[in-house]
DNA sequence: ACCTGAACACCGTTCAAGT
DNA sequence: ACCTGAACACCGTTCAAGT
């Protein structure tokens, strides 16, 4: 049974001790408690994100901070991240888990808007970049959380990665 | 219902126009059918990438080339991928599930260490370097099969993020 | 060897009925 | 307003019985 339909709605009505027919007064279905459970993520991601991104500092670093902050968390409530993206792209998704969703990568982009601004990175397009920067630290994220890559040395494989992002792997002489 | 667990038995059956306790003489459990077709689909994605990988050329476009294949098939195939992983992960995962899998991440460790070798890839720990890679061809995909990043672009995403791991974000002069 | 079909213990969802 | 509990249509798994 995978993360998120591992959570029966009637195991958690008999754990709150109450009858399987009284969620449904809270959440008008499995998927609306599900989303609930993802905005709660979001917010929660963001915080987490707000918190690590010191506003002084090299570009660099924050970025490092941030990479951190973002894969420490996902890969500390798996079942969380896989619940928050796999809620995020029904194709009716509430307003309210978009917004949320959005404020996370708003964040990110703003950090890679700020980093071309001081020309620690190179200009190009906006979009591109921070999907490619996003797109490194989920794959970091689904890597440990499917077991591929081990927890232990979690925080220097995320440096890593982001060193090799701005410097690159090639050699650089 | 997300891909895997949208997967029913007693509908396969019902398609198949056969009872529903049949399925159970060729395989002992759901799972065991799960495993039978993420064995399947890292056998193909092996063939997609043996296919993608020519020999000669620079390492660069070896490397985009692969990348583009793995892409491509990841994101083609989202919930085979989703079942390739999350069954790869399971404690009791078969035998031949884990050599599957092995062979793909062998092929793609083999080409950073080529590209080591011919001083193309700066020198550096193997392991580490190819789960790198490896983790940013994953994010694309997770990006891409979370519809948050567009697939019309998909491979121009693909050869810029290879390029922005070669090459770097930062500006280089 | 392979399939059937009833049985069991689970689901999510709906809905009349209670308080 | 909120909860209950039976009902319905689904699951996966097991197992005696058929061919």
């Amino acid at each position: 049974m995978s993360g998120v339909d591992g959570l029966s709605l009637r195991e958690l009505a008999r754990d709150a001790g109450v009858s399987h027919g009284a969620p449904r007064r809270h959440f008008k279905d499995k998927r609306a408690l599900l989303d609930a459970l993802a905005v709660e993520g979001f917010t929660r991601l963001d915080a987490v994100l707000a918190r690590a991104n010191g506003e002084g500092g090299r570009f660099a670093d924050r970025l490092s901070d941030v990479a951190i902050a973002y894969v420490r968390f996902a890969t500390g409530h798996p079942a969380l991240l896989e619940l928050m993206f796999s809620s995020k792209h029904e194709l009716d998704a509430s307003a309210e888990l978009k917004t949320a969703a959005n404020a996370c990568f708003a964040r990110l982009e703003d950090l890679v808007r700020s980093g071309q601004a001081s020309g620690e990175l190179a200009a190009a397009d906006l979009q591109q970049v921070g999907t490619i920067v996003f797109a490194s630290l989920q794959g970091i994220t689904a890597l440990v959380n499917t077991e591929m890559a081990g927890d232990a040395d979690l925080d220097a494989l995320t440096v890593s990665t982001v060193r090799a992002l701005l410097y690159g792997l090639a050699p650089r002489s």
